[in-house]
DNA sequence: AGGTGCAGTGCAACGAGTTGCATAGGTACG
DNA sequence: CGTACCTATGCAACTCGTTGCACTGCACCT
């Protein structure tokens, strides 16, 4: 269980409905942990009947009411101690890699044109990193706390796109030579 | 749909009864695309009334009966038709991610030690890699084909790790420094 | 004599993630 | 005027992955 936890400390940052919570999962703490909106509504329902968090029906008008939610002192508790417990390693699992394997079966041009394709997506990816970066912490030494630990979060992302297209390009490369 | 794919592969290369394909996704192939013995023993009896793959009942003795599958003429399209069609990026998925940009609500120290003890985690398995790589492909300029397509994935699996223990060592310097 | 580990297959139940669809009013575009 | 997109919530069905368990029999250690 982990889409409960990201949940609670988007939550704590700020209160919000599920609408809001699957924009902000698609902006930014779902790089990290992807989640769509059936996940996060069934989710905030599980975690209201539990009494982590607690909502407020907000009626707008030109718009359909929402539902804003809030951690309740239950939902902050579950987070502590969540917080304090060990986490499983993230596990890695990629066709891309079960293709590069296999390339040998097929056709070797089309694995390397896909591997092009997400060298492609992955720059992309890489770039909007880059920018939030640029945007949100351009003195990087000068962080503490909260905005240092979001930081290095974005480190981390940054990081893996840029290893992740480093390797692409070893790859291209060895394809090439050894597939003229 | 992909662990079928990577079944095939394997099974490609060498056939092999269910607790033999168990046992080189958790030495090999499962470094990229884990599986448990149950989900790979529901997949080949799928495939097998799918007519991709074929089953011949081993007795042994001193051991139990094994079903050794070989991949059929249904198999083999299915798979380069699979390498034919484009795959969809990876996704990260990292609760240390969402750990660290919550560290704040918990205890930092906790987490710092969490962050600690993946490093080690996947220092050991980057170690794990270099050691086949040395075992397995001494000279890489020299290999072709199938190989060399090994050899890259290996490559990739060395960068992840790589990037992630680095990642690790930015993030616990600079928490030490702001968490004195 | 008893426990652990390996080889080998399998069932049953659960939890998590995906996909398609439904509803509903507002805005913006051609 | 129709179409498409945005906000906002939700159901239903499905696939995928995880966990715990069951049965058999040999080998090895203490």
């Amino acid at each position: 269980m982990a889409l409960e936890h990201a949940i609670l400390v988007s939550l704590t940052e700020r209160a919000g409905s599920g609408y809001e919570l699957a924009r902000r999962f698609d902006r930014s703490i779902g790089y990290f942990w992807p989640a769509t909106h059936q996940q996060i509504y069934r989710v905030l329902r599980r975690m209201d009947e539990a009494g982590w968090v607690t909502h407020t029906e907000i009626a707008q008008d030109g718009r359909p009411d929402k539902k804003v939610y809030r951690v309740a002192a239950a939902g902050r508790a579950e987070l502590t101690r969540w917080l304090a417990e060990p986490e499983d390693p993230a596990v890695l699992r990629d066709g891309l890699g079960v293709k590069l394997r296999g390339a040998s079966l097929g056709s070797v041009d089309l694995v390397l044109k896909e591997i092009e394709r997400h060298r492609a997506e992955h720059a992309t990816r890489l770039e909007v990193y880059r920018s939030i970066q640029k945007r949100d912490f351009p003195k990087p030494s000068t962080l503490h706390g909260r905005d240092l630990h979001q930081y290095l979060v974005l480190r981390g992302g940054i990081r893996a796109e840029e290893s992740f297209t480093a390797w692409c390009d070893e790859v291209i490369e060895a394809l090439r030579k050894d597939h003229p």
